[in-house]
DNA sequence: GCCAGTCAAGTCCCG
DNA sequence: CGGGACTTGACTGGC
């Protein structure tokens, strides 16, 4: 079984480089030419981007093959006082080059919108607004040139004091949701609300790829036995043209159990993988650790030293 | 040039 | 029911 790592966002190691520089509305209130205000968030995007390249080309130079984009490139893209600035027309170019140098050296990239995307409220404003991120997010794959099925991370969202009824509100809602949406979506377990099995439900009723977390798992769970059901997450990727992704990250301590760790524990991992051997030829595992890269070096060098083979700076292989 | 505080969003927790 | 915590990285303001 091949596994390919990657990483979250942003470099540790590339200086100068963070795709995520922003402008709060206040500050943005504050400037009296508005004309003037709205082209400053447009060369903080462009900026944002430009670092992605950047930071794309790290990977590239470094063996990775796999990266979570910052869903922060463009800074109160959706905000509703900027309803009529067009933010995707002057970053067109930026975002083509971006395009064309991932055609030139192929990388599975994919987003992970902020968790205040959530699509089983009843509030029809908060729906609405989280539709226009998910928008935002189907503009930017576009502007790149990418194949939109599959490439943004969603929580299941709130538990509003009764889960089964905050999973009917979310079928409810995904019937409303446009189709092009639809398919961007993966879901994810998360860690304190809804569990592997609660995901599952509705990622099989709705065909939608789960990504399963195992730090969350160990933090949110009916059973802590994730083994039976891991069958059932491989086949809700049955009908996607990308391999079966993870979430891999390791506690901060046993009192901060949820938040994670600097690096990722190689035994945490080599647990999950020893289990799934022989179920999927090829998985990837997104390493969410505080030094990021760095975080997956170290572990791509922990697991050599153990006698694993290693393929490049990001790949093995584990029989 | 560092540290503390602020900023966004939506949910959840506490009083 | 209202205010604060939570989370994350970036940024601002005070010294």
């Amino acid at each position: 079984m091949i596994v390919k790592l990657g990483y979250v966002a942003m470099s540790v190691e590339l200086q100068n480089a963070s795709p995520s520089q922003t402008m709060t509305f206040a500050q943005f209130s504050k400037i009296k030419d508005r004309d003037a205000a709205i082209r400053k968030l447009e060369r903080i995007a462009e900026s944002n981007i430009d670092n992605c390249l950047r930071l794309l080309k790290h990977n590239a130079g470094n063996q990775i093959h796999f990266f979570r984009l910052s869903s922060r490139l463009i800074p109160l893209a959706n905000h509703e006082e900027l309803l009529d600035w067009d933010y995707i027309k002057p970053l067109k170019e930026s975002l083509k080059r971006i395009g064309d140098y991932l055609n030139l050296h192929p990388m599975r990239v994919d987003f992970h919108p902020d968790h205040f995307v959530v699509l089983n409220t009843t509030n029809k404003e908060i729906l609405s607004n989280a539709l226009k991120t998910l928008v935002m997010h189907k503009k930017l794959l576009k502007g790149m040139g990418i194949d939109t099925e599959h490439r943004c991370v969603l929580h299941v969202g709130g538990g509003y004091e009764d889960k089964e009824m905050a999973l009917e509100q979310f079928i409810h809602n995904w019937g409303f949701i446009q189709p092009a949406i639809q398919k961007m979506i993966m879901l994810e377990n998360d860690d304190t609300t809804f569990t592997v099995k609660e995901t599952l439900y509705l990622c099989e009723k709705l065909g939608i790829p789960m990504v399963f977390d195992y730090h969350h798992h160990l933090a949110n769970h009916e059973d802590v036995e994730w083994q039976q059901d891991w069958e059932r997450i491989v086949t809700t990727w049955r009908d996607s043209p990308l391999p079966v992704k993870m979430h891999i990250s390791s506690p901060r301590s046993q009192n901060e159990f949820r938040a994670h760790a600097d690096f990722v524990d190689p035994e945490m991992l080599l647990t999950f993988l020893n289990t799934i051997i022989g179920t999927v030829p090829e998985i990837h595992c997104m390493i969410e650790a505080k030094q990021k890269d760095a975080a997956l070096f170290q572990l791509i060098d922990d697991l050599k030293s153990r006698g694993i083979k290693v393929l490049d700076q990001s790949s093995f292989v584990v029989e």
